[in-house]
DNA sequence: GCATGCTAGTTGTCTATACAACTTGTGTCA
DNA sequence: TGACACAAGTTGTATAGACAACTAGCATGC
């Protein structure tokens, strides 16, 4: 038998889960009290509340101390968006990741740069420009700007070999990190470097990230509409 | 004290969390044991095990039965990105919300738009075309196909009082979503109807929601690029 | 040297119990 | 009528203990 071999608080949470996405339970409607399944699945209260957080952190139940469980309002689907270093996601599809350096050096921060990193204008901070590609044909333009006191030997990396997400992520580990994505036209020299029309939308992603007390770096992500997506998936 | 008031749970998982945000533990380095960080907090095992099990849901640690705990290798920066209703959206930033229906209405199904919701060609199909405002500027059109097997009331119901979006969630629950997100121009009507000129680049979220056994809807969600964005957020 | 088996250590699950914190409805008392 | 107190029900947290499942290293025996 398969119930045997899978968890008590699994039982429990399918059939929540069931429940739930078969339309029985509707947003808003309570959901069996610890107390009742516990005695329904005949398990102790630990077991079924181990359910109930876990299915609360899914995002498909809402319990109120005092008061009881609910199925979660779906108005909003969500959902893990991963963004994976690029080499990695070139090399999992089973592609030839290559890298062309255009830029790597020291540079004086504007007042607006130096704000966003946490520095006072004119400060140095590094800055990096790499096309990256997938069987020869660029699909990213990554431009970045690094806090120096986050990765001092920035400079001296060789991103043909180690992405510069990678050598952020080893030398500066991530405590937090913020991003938007949005759809604009590349300018004359992003055109130039992904060798695309500037008439081609762009998806771009404004990275920042967080490394300890400092902001470690600002990246701007440019790929090419056509030859790149996101995609995610959600599994109430 | 706020360390009386904070669980004590929690204060294992900052501990934890700390010292890998700050890296003084690594990726791959070995978390102290369950006992070991029992008998470090004073504490019982199932609380050390509970604030370990969540990490791993945060993606921060990675457990081996038998063998140990670890830290998780951080290659990808993964954070929850959410959809949300548009109204709800537009409403939460405190402006004003409408929408224009431009089509509703019963057509026969293409080979392809049938394949996709799980019907056959010439099937009966529901499909509209909405815009929504955001303050009377256009921020979204919507090109929805349902199936008529989960929403067979979708034709009678007044989009410009409840989004499509949020119909099929009350009438279809919700159980498995599936989207991309790229960026495109618009075609000549999409940027007839969104008021924007054909080179301003869109963000394109194509989305398939499944309900139960059947696809319940297709849609093509087109965001003008100068007046949207995604943006979301990663906690270590 | 090699295979086998054992053991200590680790994580995974589950129980029974306890108390704290909070909500909600009910009933009492002024 | 209104304010207050109380009780029942619910979730939140924490404990001590138990056994199962698995890993890795060590010792034994061949």
């Amino acid at each position: 038998m398969a119930s045997s071999k899978t968890p008590i608080y699994d039982q429990v949470k399918a059939f929540v889960r069931q429940r739930i996405s078969q339309g029985l339970w509707k947003p808003g409607d309570p959901v069996p009290s610890e107390s009742a399944l516990m005695h329904q699945f005949g398990v102790s209260r630990m077991t079924v509340n181990r359910a109930l957080r876990e299915l609360v952190s899914e995002g498909l139940v809402r319990r109120v101390q005092g008061s009881g469980s609910f199925v979660a309002e779906l108005s909003r689907i969500s959902s893990r968006l991963e963004i994976r270093d690029i080499c990695e996601e070139v090399t999992a599809r089973g592609h030839h990741y290559s890298a062309h350096v255009l830029t790597v050096q020291r540079q004086k921060a504007t007042v607006a740069l130096g704000h966003q990193l946490g520095l006072r204008a004119g400060a140095a901070v590094f800055h990096s420009l790499v096309v990256h590609f997938e069987n020869g044909i660029p699909i990213l333009l990554e431009d970045r700007y690094v806090n120096p006191a986050a990765a001092p030997e920035y400079l001296s990396a060789d991103f043909t070999k180690v992405t510069p997400t990678r050598h952020l992520l080893e030398h500066a580990p991530l405590t937090e990190a913020s991003y938007s994505i949005e759809a604009s036209l590349p300018s004359v020299e992003e055109a130039k470097h992904l060798k695309i029309s500037r008439n081609e939308p762009c998806l771009v992603v404004v990275r920042r990230t967080v490394s300890g007390p400092r902001v470690a770096s600002l990246g701007r992500l440019v790929y090419p509409g056509s030859r790149h997506n996101f995609a995610g998936n959600f599994q109430a």
